[in-house]
DNA sequence: GACAAACTGAACCATATGGTTCAGTGTTTA
DNA sequence: TAAACACTGAACCATATGGTTCAGTTTGTC
């Protein structure tokens, strides 16, 4: 299982990994869209913005669905769960570092003003 | 500052996007290593581990010194507040969306069972 | 000083990415 | 039915990625 996991992680982090395909995400968290909505926004071609869109919908972040002649484009039903958990053990790991040094930090204050005190 | 902040994403969405990387991580999460120990570890050439240090560190995520002969890598201090910071909004979203979708459930089977009662 | 260890850099390779143009196909609409 | 619209697919291009080998350089050890 442990190879889905990671094969999902590397296909959403890498759709993650372009400033466009974010921009579409942000788009699509607003309203639905088309696939000319979309390259209209970012001044792209319809092919150029159709292979993003597909990108975003093979790491299941977006899902979109033929009506008529317009593709309409929604966010997709997986979330970002596994991204998140994986990303939030790494953010602990730091908190308790910064968390350490504060503490460090705080002694070495107190010290000094202790110092201070006592001369 | 907002191309700033795409710029690192980019980076660090895209170093994140390798399940190789995502294991150095892991890796230096529980202990400093040195690239031949990383080498080691993904049975890979130094020179090809070495590259993989170099996305990680461009990141952010990893900083490195060399001591002696030997480069020690370490996490690096910026963390994943951002990149925790960006999914946390669209885990929002999606959650909102769930919840919805259970008071709908929720409220599909109140009306049942109450048929099922008046029956 | 000689040899091994640990890294570094250049060069190469296959494949993927992010974009384009161009030539279609199917769908509305006048 | 003709024209316009929205998309689709193939082909192409430049650059990036993930790996390798090979030939150094620096550092530690006997």
């Amino acid at each position: 299982m442990v190879q889905f996991v990671d094969a999902r992680l590397d296909a959403s982090f890498a759709a993650l990994s372009d400033a466009t395909r974010r921009g579409v995400l942000e788009q699509l968290r607003r309203a639905d869209a088309s696939i000319s909505d979309l390259a209209d926004t970012f001044r792209m071609t319809l092919t150029g913005m159709k292979k993003h869109v597909a990108v975003l919908e093979r790491a299941g972040l977006v899902a979109t669905e033929k009506v008529g002649r317009v593709r309409r484009c929604r966010l997709g039903a997986r979330g970002l769960a596994e991204e998140a958990a994986w990303i939030e053990r790494y953010r602990q790991v730091w908190d308790a570092r910064f968390a350490a040094l504060d503490t460090v930090v705080e002694d070495m204050i107190r010290r000094e003003t202790d110092n201070e005190r006592g001369s």
